[in-house]
DNA sequence: GAAAATTTTTAGTGGTCACTACATATGTCT
DNA sequence: AGACATATGTAGTGACCACTAAAAATTTTC
């Protein structure tokens, strides 16, 4: 998990992998069938683990802007933690992925996280619910994208606010 | 150009590269020297053709929060451009290259960019510079991430709006 | 304790990578 | 025309890729 998270699933090799593991190439294939079911088995781990922090978060209590916010700062320190690596494995470990069956497991992670922020969304403003939904995503992939081009935690934080107050400002304005 | 834009660097092969440009590899290396030589020359190409918005719109008259709006509306334009590539050639081209000189040079590209942004945001408000920057350079990374992921244009529009919103707000704050 | 099933190791499969040595063709100048 | 510089095409370099067949070691079962 490590590995894809830190240089993208292509960049990764199995023979490394392996040795990660501490196996050799064949045990991986045994029990994991191929690179693909490896990957795919990493990114259960990661949700469980710290990745899946925008569903535990959105099942919280708080009004809308608290929530979102929330997600917003967590998704600062998730992507920028000092004893973790930077960025999202699900946003960001297949970008210029050339294998398209990859790019799909990620895109349907994506989805249902999307599915996930609209639906909770849409429970207070339904009308701007897509609008809103889009405008977050924007957010968690740009805060992953400035945590891989090694933006501060500080610094990503602060933007995370900012993003916050933005949203906030919106629902203000709509409701 | 558009390979390297479509594909990311890693992805795409000098053999490819050099039957797009109608020539043999050995002549490839004869003009550019490298792959390296080669993506070097179309990032160029990219600053001079629609890349280099940033910088220029920055340069046009308007106050602050007019011309940082301005950014973010084009960059969702440019990013997702129906007779373009989606994303940013500099920002996203080199996601999860395994060759450290070639992040390198998006790096010190990205960096410049920064600054340019930096400089504009000074003038006005000198204590706010840096944050501000940073959030304008999360906005633009989320932009081009979402634009690649298959944001429709209309949505990335509406996002860049709400970011743009959101920066105006805060000069309001601390102006 | 021997036979069978399972796991691990060794050693390779064909394919693609960036890159290049060398032969061939082309253009230029006298 | 003939000598020379340049550009191109052919063919191949070793290295690495995901993946696997078969041998060796281990564990399980009777």
């Amino acid at each position: 998990m490590t590995l894809f998270h830190r240089r993208g699933y292509d960049a990764v090799g199995v023979a490394e992998l392996a040795e990660a593991i501490g196996v050799n190439p064949p045990s991986l294939y045994a029990a994991f069938g191929s690179k693909k079911g490896l990957f795919e088995r990493a990114l259960e781990r990661y949700q469980e683990s710290g990745g899946g922090f925008v569903a535990r978060t959105l099942a919280e209590e708080g009004n809308l802007a608290e929530l979102i916010g929330r997600v917003f700062l967590r998704a600062a320190e998730t992507y920028s933690a000092a004893d973790s690596l930077p960025g999202c494995l699900v946003l960001d470990s297949t970008r210029n992925c050339s294998d398209p069956e990859i790019r799909a497991v990620t895109d349907a992670l994506r989805a249902e996280g999307r599915e996930h922020i609209r639906r909770r969304i849409a429970r207070e403003f339904p009308r701007a619910a897509e609008v809103l939904t889009d405008y977050v995503l924007v957010t968690l992939s740009g805060l992953s994208a400035a945590a891989r081009d090694g933006m501060d935690p500080a610094a990503l934080r602060r933007s995370a606010q900012i993003a916050a107050d933005g949203f906030a400002a919106q629902l203000g304005g709509k409701g």
